[in-house]
DNA sequence: AACCAGGCTGCGC
DNA sequence: GCGCAGCATGGT
């Protein structure tokens, strides 16, 4: 049993499963391991690195609620919640496999578990809106429960679109893991290495010819590199773009950065500070589906495109992530 | 082998 | 302001 191990308990219209199949949908990413219905990944943590397993825990509190509780309820070694504080309702079981977290941190990491899995939002008010409209409504039966996906780390969620433009998602996926390798921290655990995003300070210290010996262009790897700057000497930061005063401010800024544009702004803004009504405009994989759903005909019918987008007011960002969803098909 | 890829910049009008 | 070539490099 791991050192630390909770409950984390998560809506009712959650789908651990969904979020699972969207995270192998059939890519190399180099930032979390998929196994046995588990993802393991590394954080940092307030006092340190921890290496973290989530699974269903819909078992565990089968076990516990059928009076059984040494699952998740005594587990000798602490960091534990008391069994029966939150049996009602589906869970999440969350365990650290490398150390103990103190209170402090378990509370950090519910807060990143939240963010990455966006669990604090009622999906029924999306899919009441997309059920109005025949050639979305299957995403309600198909998708149910699948949550949009974050990348907490803004650095790194920037890193990641300037990266994945205009190259193909596999190219996108090898460049990252390129750089995560040489850059990146790693953590290791019963043999495995598992990697976090570079630092941005370690990343501002690797030179343009550095990041082209990786098949980065020399304008991305220009990019890159002065966005790792900007945060390393935190002009740019998440706190940063929370303090603006609204979402046009906060795409001026990005946009101000060089390599930086309309699409990539909006990507970090719905992936890592959860903007609501930030779509990635001129995205090719959005085009491609919105055309195999016959929604428009023709990548440049730009007002039609806005036009469809007016009727998902505030959920503009979770259209755009489950139109994504339907250009991957299950085996 | 041509065309595409989860775009952006810089230029010419 | 708007349109468009050029970019770099791999995947299909």
């Amino acid at each position: 049993m791991a050192p630390t191990c909770f409950l984390l308990s998560v809506p009712a219209d959650f789908n651990f499963g969904e979020c699972l199949w969207f995270l192998d949908r059939g890519f190399d990413d180099c930032l979390y391991q998929l196994d046995n219905n588990k993802v393991t990944r590394a954080l940092r943590l307030k006092e340190g690195l921890a290496l973290v397993q989530i699974e269903s825990g819909d078992r565990a509190v089968d076990t516990m609620t059928t009076g059984i509780t040494a699952v998740v309820g005594s587990v000798p070694g602490a960091g534990v919640t008391e069994p029966g504080s939150q049996k009602e309702g589906p869970h999440l079981k969350i365990s650290v496999l490398n150390r103990v977290l103190s209170p402090t941190e378990e509370t950090e990491l519910r807060n990143y578990l939240d963010d990455w899995f966006d669990l604090q939002l009622d999906l029924n008010p999306f899919y009441a809106l997309i059920a109005q409209d025949s050639r979305l409504s299957f995403m309600k039966a198909d998708y149910y429960g699948l949550r949009l996906i974050g990348i907490p780390d803004l650095f790194e969620a920037i890193c990641w679109a300037i990266i994945g433009q205009q190259i193909n998602l596999t190219f996108a996926y090898k460049l990252k893991r390129k750089l995560v390798e040489r850059y990146g921290t790693t953590i290791e655990f019963n043999g495995n290495r598992y990697f976090l995003f570079p630092d941005p300070a370690v990343l501002a210290n690797a030179s343009l010819e550095d990041l082209q010996a990786m098949q980065f262009s020399r304008s991305k790897a220009g990019y890159v590199l002065k966005i790792a700057e900007a945060f390393a000497n935190q002009s740019l930061s998440k706190a940063v773009l929370r303090e603006m005063p609204d979402v046009a401010a906060r795409q001026k800024a990005l946009i101000s950065v060089k390599g930086v544009g309309i699409w990539t702004a909006n990507y970090a803004l719905m992936k890592s500070l959860k903007e609501r009504s930030c779509i990635p405009h001129g995205d090719a994989g959005l085009l491609n589906a919105l055309i195999n759903l016959d929604i428009i005909k023709d990548k440049k019918e730009l007002s039609d495109i806005e036009t469809f987008f007016n009727g998902y007011p505030e959920w503009e960002s979770y259209l755009v992530f489950y139109l994504w969803r339907t250009l991957s098909t299950r085996v």
